[in-house]
DNA sequence: CTTGAGATTCCCCTTACTGGAAGGTTTATG
DNA sequence: CATAAACCTTCCAGTAAGGGGAATCTCAAG
Protein backbone atom coordinates (compact mmCIF):
# COMPACT_ATOMS: atom_id res chain seq x y z
CA UNK A 1 0.00 0.00 0.00
CA UNK A 2 1.31 3.82 -0.82
CA UNK A 3 1.87 6.10 1.84
CA UNK A 4 -1.32 8.31 0.40
CA UNK A 5 -3.65 5.52 0.59
CA UNK A 6 -1.98 5.08 4.45
CA UNK A 7 -2.36 8.52 5.18
CA UNK A 8 -6.42 8.68 4.37
CA UNK A 9 -6.95 5.40 6.67
CA UNK A 10 -4.90 6.50 9.31
CA UNK A 11 -5.91 10.33 9.42
CA UNK A 12 -2.25 11.34 9.39
CA UNK A 13 0.12 13.55 6.64
CA UNK A 14 2.02 11.80 4.37
CA UNK A 15 4.50 14.39 6.06
CA UNK A 16 4.21 12.79 9.60
CA UNK A 17 3.98 9.27 8.67
CA UNK A 18 7.85 9.65 6.83
CA UNK A 19 8.84 11.67 9.94
CA UNK A 20 7.71 8.92 12.32
CA UNK A 21 9.73 6.01 10.37
CA UNK A 22 13.01 8.52 10.76
CA UNK A 23 12.28 8.14 14.12
CA UNK A 24 11.91 4.59 13.99
CA UNK A 25 8.28 4.03 15.00
CA UNK A 26 8.15 1.87 12.42
CA UNK A 27 9.75 0.14 8.91
CA UNK A 28 7.68 -0.38 5.81
CA UNK A 29 9.02 -2.78 3.07
CA UNK A 30 10.30 -0.79 -0.12
CA UNK A 31 8.56 -1.52 -3.49
CA UNK A 32 10.49 -2.32 -6.43
CA UNK A 33 10.35 1.62 -7.53
CA UNK A 34 11.90 2.88 -4.14
CA UNK A 35 8.20 3.48 -3.47
CA UNK A 36 7.44 2.41 0.83
CA UNK A 37 5.48 -1.01 1.15
CA UNK A 38 3.02 -0.21 4.02
CA UNK A 39 0.88 -3.58 5.35
CA UNK A 40 -2.13 -3.44 7.90
CA UNK A 41 -0.24 -3.57 10.70
CA UNK A 42 1.71 -0.20 9.84
CA UNK A 43 -1.78 1.19 9.18
CA UNK A 44 -2.50 0.17 12.52
CA UNK A 45 0.27 1.56 14.75
CA UNK A 46 -0.52 4.55 12.31
CA UNK A 47 -4.04 5.18 13.43
CA UNK A 48 -2.85 4.30 16.93
CA UNK A 49 -0.21 7.18 16.90
CA UNK A 50 -2.87 9.60 15.70
CA UNK A 51 -5.31 8.89 18.31
CA UNK A 52 -2.48 8.78 20.99
CA UNK A 53 -0.75 11.93 19.60
CA UNK A 54 -4.10 14.20 19.82
CA UNK A 55 -4.76 12.96 23.13
CA UNK A 56 -1.83 14.68 24.65
CA UNK A 57 0.55 12.07 24.88
CA UNK A 58 4.13 12.59 23.57
CA UNK A 59 5.71 10.51 20.97
CA UNK A 60 8.16 8.50 23.17
CA UNK A 61 4.94 7.87 25.50
CA UNK A 62 3.54 6.62 22.06
CA UNK A 63 6.46 4.64 21.41
CA UNK A 64 5.95 2.66 25.02
CA UNK A 65 2.52 1.92 24.07
CA UNK A 66 2.98 0.13 21.10
CA UNK A 67 5.99 -1.62 22.86
CA UNK A 68 3.07 -3.41 24.86
CA UNK A 69 2.73 -5.37 21.95
CA UNK A 70 4.40 -6.29 18.40
CA UNK A 71 7.78 -6.29 19.83
CA UNK A 72 8.02 -9.95 20.58
CA UNK A 73 10.81 -9.40 23.18
CA UNK A 74 8.23 -7.69 25.38
CA UNK A 75 8.23 -8.84 29.19
CA UNK A 76 4.76 -9.68 31.13
CA UNK A 77 5.99 -7.59 34.12
CA UNK A 78 7.41 -4.14 32.45
CA UNK A 79 4.07 -4.91 29.97
CA UNK A 80 1.85 -4.89 33.33
CA UNK A 81 3.82 -2.00 34.61
CA UNK A 82 4.00 0.91 31.48
CA UNK A 83 0.29 -0.41 31.20
CA UNK A 84 -1.22 0.80 34.48
CA UNK A 85 1.36 4.07 34.53
CA UNK A 86 -0.54 4.75 31.86
CA UNK A 87 -3.85 4.06 32.76
CA UNK A 88 -3.66 6.42 35.34
CA UNK A 89 -2.70 9.21 32.75
CA UNK A 90 -5.50 7.98 30.93
CA UNK A 91 -7.75 8.47 34.15
CA UNK A 92 -6.53 11.36 34.89
CA UNK A 93 -7.28 12.52 31.30
CA UNK A 94 -10.58 11.93 31.18
CA UNK A 95 -11.54 13.39 34.42
CA UNK A 96 -10.15 16.82 33.66
CA UNK A 97 -11.93 16.58 29.83
CA UNK A 98 -14.95 16.01 31.88
CA UNK A 99 -14.36 19.10 34.20
CA UNK A 100 -13.23 20.87 30.88
CA UNK A 101 -16.39 19.66 29.14
CA UNK A 102 -18.54 20.51 32.01
CA UNK A 103 -17.28 23.62 32.16
CA UNK A 104 -18.08 24.82 28.80
CA UNK A 105 -21.21 23.62 28.82
CA UNK A 106 -22.18 25.81 32.05
CA UNK A 107 -20.68 28.87 29.83
CA UNK A 108 -22.96 28.18 27.09
CA UNK A 109 -25.99 27.52 29.56
CA UNK A 110 -25.40 30.69 31.26
CA UNK A 111 -23.63 33.10 29.35
CA UNK A 112 -26.95 34.66 27.37
CA UNK A 113 -24.74 37.03 24.82
CA UNK A 114 -24.74 40.52 27.01
CA UNK A 115 -21.66 41.10 26.93
CA UNK A 116 -21.65 41.73 30.66
CA UNK A 117 -18.26 42.06 32.34
CA UNK A 118 -17.79 39.48 34.94
CA UNK A 119 -18.72 35.92 34.14
CA UNK A 120 -18.53 33.71 37.32
CA UNK A 121 -17.22 31.10 35.18
CA UNK A 122 -13.52 32.17 35.16
CA UNK A 123 -14.14 30.44 38.81
CA UNK A 124 -14.38 27.24 37.60
CA UNK A 125 -12.06 27.72 34.60
CA UNK A 126 -9.03 26.39 36.87
CA UNK A 127 -10.65 23.33 38.06
CA UNK A 128 -10.44 22.00 41.47
CA UNK A 129 -7.63 19.76 40.02
CA UNK A 130 -4.80 19.75 43.04
CA UNK A 131 -1.71 21.20 42.13
CA UNK A 132 1.29 19.14 42.49
CA UNK B 1 2.88 37.02 43.40
CA UNK B 2 6.44 36.63 42.17
CA UNK B 3 6.71 33.77 38.99
CA UNK B 4 7.51 30.97 41.45
CA UNK B 5 4.51 30.95 43.07
CA UNK B 6 2.59 30.88 40.69
CA UNK B 7 4.46 28.03 38.68
CA UNK B 8 3.95 25.89 42.04
CA UNK B 9 0.05 27.06 41.78
CA UNK B 10 -0.25 26.52 38.21
CA UNK B 11 1.81 23.71 37.59
CA UNK B 12 3.45 25.14 34.85
CA UNK B 13 7.64 26.33 35.05
CA UNK B 14 8.57 29.18 35.17
CA UNK B 15 9.60 29.18 31.48
CA UNK B 16 6.62 28.40 30.19
CA UNK B 17 4.82 30.98 32.27
CA UNK B 18 7.36 33.63 30.53
CA UNK B 19 6.75 31.94 27.12
CA UNK B 20 3.17 32.08 27.35
CA UNK B 21 3.57 35.89 28.02
CA UNK B 22 5.90 36.15 24.86
CA UNK B 23 3.16 35.40 22.92
CA UNK B 24 0.43 36.91 24.04
CA UNK B 25 -1.72 34.84 26.83
CA UNK B 26 -1.54 36.90 29.32
CA UNK B 27 0.07 40.25 30.69
CA UNK B 28 1.23 40.24 34.48
CA UNK B 29 2.22 43.69 36.09
CA UNK B 30 5.53 44.66 37.02
CA UNK B 31 6.82 45.31 40.36
CA UNK B 32 9.32 48.52 40.88
CA UNK B 33 12.39 46.00 41.04
CA UNK B 34 11.41 44.66 37.66
CA UNK B 35 9.82 41.30 38.60
CA UNK B 36 6.65 40.18 37.09
CA UNK B 37 3.62 40.41 39.61
CA UNK B 38 1.15 37.52 38.78
CA UNK B 39 -3.11 38.50 39.89
CA UNK B 40 -4.92 35.78 40.71
CA UNK B 41 -6.81 35.89 37.40
CA UNK B 42 -3.69 35.14 36.02
CA UNK B 43 -3.09 31.82 37.83
CA UNK B 44 -6.25 31.03 36.84
CA UNK B 45 -5.43 31.19 32.95
CA UNK B 46 -2.38 29.68 33.63
CA UNK B 47 -3.90 26.17 35.39
CA UNK B 48 -6.79 26.26 32.69
CA UNK B 49 -3.42 26.43 29.97
CA UNK B 50 -2.00 23.67 32.05
CA UNK B 51 -5.01 21.48 31.90
CA UNK B 52 -5.93 21.57 28.08
CA UNK B 53 -2.63 21.78 26.73
CA UNK B 54 -1.72 18.70 28.70
CA UNK B 55 -4.93 17.40 26.69
CA UNK B 56 -4.02 18.02 23.55
CA UNK B 57 -5.16 21.33 22.67
CA UNK B 58 -2.87 23.58 20.79
CA UNK B 59 -1.74 27.22 22.06
CA UNK B 60 -4.05 28.31 19.22
CA UNK B 61 -6.89 26.45 20.47
CA UNK B 62 -6.20 27.77 24.33
CA UNK B 63 -6.37 30.96 23.18
CA UNK B 64 -10.14 30.76 21.61
CA UNK B 65 -10.65 28.57 25.06
CA UNK B 66 -9.52 31.50 27.01
CA UNK B 67 -11.32 34.24 24.65
CA UNK B 68 -14.48 32.95 25.75
CA UNK B 69 -14.15 34.91 29.14
CA UNK B 70 -12.20 37.90 29.94
CA UNK B 71 -11.97 39.34 26.56
CA UNK B 72 -14.88 41.78 27.71
CA UNK B 73 -15.18 42.59 23.76
CA UNK B 74 -16.55 39.07 23.06
CA UNK B 75 -19.87 38.42 21.34
CA UNK B 76 -22.37 35.86 22.63
CA UNK B 77 -22.87 34.10 19.35
CA UNK B 78 -19.17 33.78 18.57
CA UNK B 79 -18.39 32.68 22.38
CA UNK B 80 -20.92 29.76 22.32
CA UNK B 81 -19.88 28.69 18.23
CA UNK B 82 -16.82 28.52 19.39
CA UNK B 83 -17.63 26.67 23.02
CA UNK B 84 -19.99 23.95 20.63
CA UNK B 85 -16.85 23.44 18.89
CA UNK B 86 -14.52 22.65 21.35
CA UNK B 87 -17.16 20.57 23.20
CA UNK B 88 -17.43 18.09 19.95
CA UNK B 89 -13.45 17.76 20.39
CA UNK B 90 -13.52 16.95 24.13
CA UNK B 91 -16.67 14.50 23.53
CA UNK B 92 -14.16 12.65 21.25
CA UNK B 93 -11.13 13.33 22.72
CA UNK B 94 -13.06 11.42 25.90
CA UNK B 95 -14.64 8.99 23.75
CA UNK B 96 -11.11 8.14 22.35
CA UNK B 97 -9.74 8.37 25.94
CA UNK B 98 -11.91 5.73 27.18
CA UNK B 99 -11.19 3.36 24.37
CA UNK B 100 -7.84 3.25 25.00
CA UNK B 101 -8.22 2.86 28.15
CA UNK B 102 -10.28 -0.18 27.51
CA UNK B 103 -7.57 -1.85 25.45
CA UNK B 104 -5.13 -0.93 27.95
CA UNK B 105 -7.03 -2.74 30.77
CA UNK B 106 -7.76 -5.65 28.49
CA UNK B 107 -4.02 -5.72 27.42
CA UNK B 108 -3.26 -5.75 31.55
CA UNK B 109 -5.77 -8.81 32.07
CA UNK B 110 -5.21 -11.07 28.75
CA UNK B 111 -1.31 -10.84 28.28
CA UNK B 112 -0.25 -12.88 30.65
CA UNK B 113 3.39 -12.85 30.47
CA UNK B 114 4.62 -15.37 27.98
CA UNK B 115 5.81 -13.83 25.51
CA UNK B 116 3.35 -15.52 22.59
CA UNK B 117 3.53 -14.18 19.45
CA UNK B 118 0.10 -12.90 18.54
CA UNK B 119 -1.57 -11.21 20.91
CA UNK B 120 -5.37 -9.86 19.66
CA UNK B 121 -4.90 -6.67 21.07
CA UNK B 122 -3.59 -5.39 18.18
CA UNK B 123 -7.00 -5.04 16.63
CA UNK B 124 -8.12 -2.99 19.20
CA UNK B 125 -5.57 -0.52 19.13
CA UNK B 126 -6.35 1.41 15.78
CA UNK B 127 -9.63 1.70 17.62
CA UNK B 128 -12.85 1.72 15.35
CA UNK B 129 -12.85 5.50 15.29
CA UNK B 130 -13.65 6.48 11.70
CA UNK B 131 -11.34 7.59 9.40
CA UNK B 132 -12.24 11.46 7.74
C1' DC C 1 27.94 42.41 54.25
C1' DT C 2 27.90 38.43 52.04
C1' DT C 3 25.65 34.38 50.82
C1' DG C 4 22.02 31.93 48.74
C1' DA C 5 17.56 31.76 46.70
C1' DG C 6 14.90 33.58 43.27
C1' DA C 7 14.29 36.96 39.39
C1' DT C 8 15.60 38.95 34.66
C1' DT C 9 17.09 38.75 29.75
C1' DC C 10 19.28 36.43 26.01
C1' DC C 11 20.62 32.86 23.14
C1' DC C 12 20.80 28.45 21.61
C1' DC C 13 18.88 23.50 21.76
C1' DT C 14 15.08 20.05 21.36
C1' DT C 15 10.77 17.87 19.92
C1' DA C 16 7.55 17.07 16.64
C1' DC C 17 6.34 18.17 12.93
C1' DT C 18 5.44 21.18 8.16
C1' DG C 19 6.52 23.50 3.65
C1' DG C 20 8.77 23.59 -0.45
C1' DA C 21 12.25 22.59 -3.99
C1' DA C 22 14.11 19.31 -7.31
C1' DG C 23 13.49 15.25 -9.34
C1' DG C 24 11.81 10.16 -10.42
C1' DT C 25 7.34 7.16 -11.36
C1' DT C 26 2.72 5.93 -12.57
C1' DT C 27 -1.60 6.79 -14.62
C1' DA C 28 -4.90 9.05 -17.51
C1' DT C 29 -5.68 11.36 -21.95
C1' DG C 30 -5.28 13.12 -26.73
C1' DC D 1 3.41 7.22 -28.17
C1' DA D 2 3.64 11.63 -25.88
C1' DT D 3 2.73 14.29 -22.25
C1' DA D 4 0.50 16.10 -18.40
C1' DA D 5 -1.34 15.30 -13.82
C1' DA D 6 -0.92 12.96 -9.76
C1' DC D 7 2.15 10.57 -6.57
C1' DC D 8 6.32 9.32 -4.87
C1' DT D 9 11.38 10.26 -3.41
C1' DT D 10 15.08 12.90 -0.66
C1' DC D 11 16.76 17.01 1.35
C1' DC D 12 16.83 21.32 3.54
C1' DA D 13 14.82 24.85 6.00
C1' DG D 14 11.18 26.71 9.08
C1' DT D 15 7.62 26.57 12.81
C1' DA D 16 5.58 25.56 17.41
C1' DA D 17 6.14 25.03 22.05
C1' DG D 18 8.93 24.99 25.04
C1' DG D 19 13.85 23.69 27.97
C1' DG D 20 18.88 24.47 29.42
C1' DG D 21 22.07 27.39 30.92
C1' DA D 22 24.92 31.70 31.23
C1' DA D 23 25.38 36.39 33.04
C1' DT D 24 23.35 39.62 35.82
C1' DC D 25 20.20 41.66 39.41
C1' DT D 26 17.47 41.70 43.78
C1' DC D 27 15.81 40.21 48.09
C1' DA D 28 15.86 37.91 52.83
C1' DA D 29 18.74 35.82 56.46
C1' DG D 30 22.70 35.30 59.35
Amino acid sequence: MNIGAVSEKSGLPAKTIRHYEDIGLLKPDRAGNGYRDYSMVDVHRLRFLQRSRSLGFSVEECRQLLSLYGDSDRESADVKAIANAKLSDIDRKIAELIGLRDMLRHLVKNCHGDSRPDCPIIEGLAGEARVQ
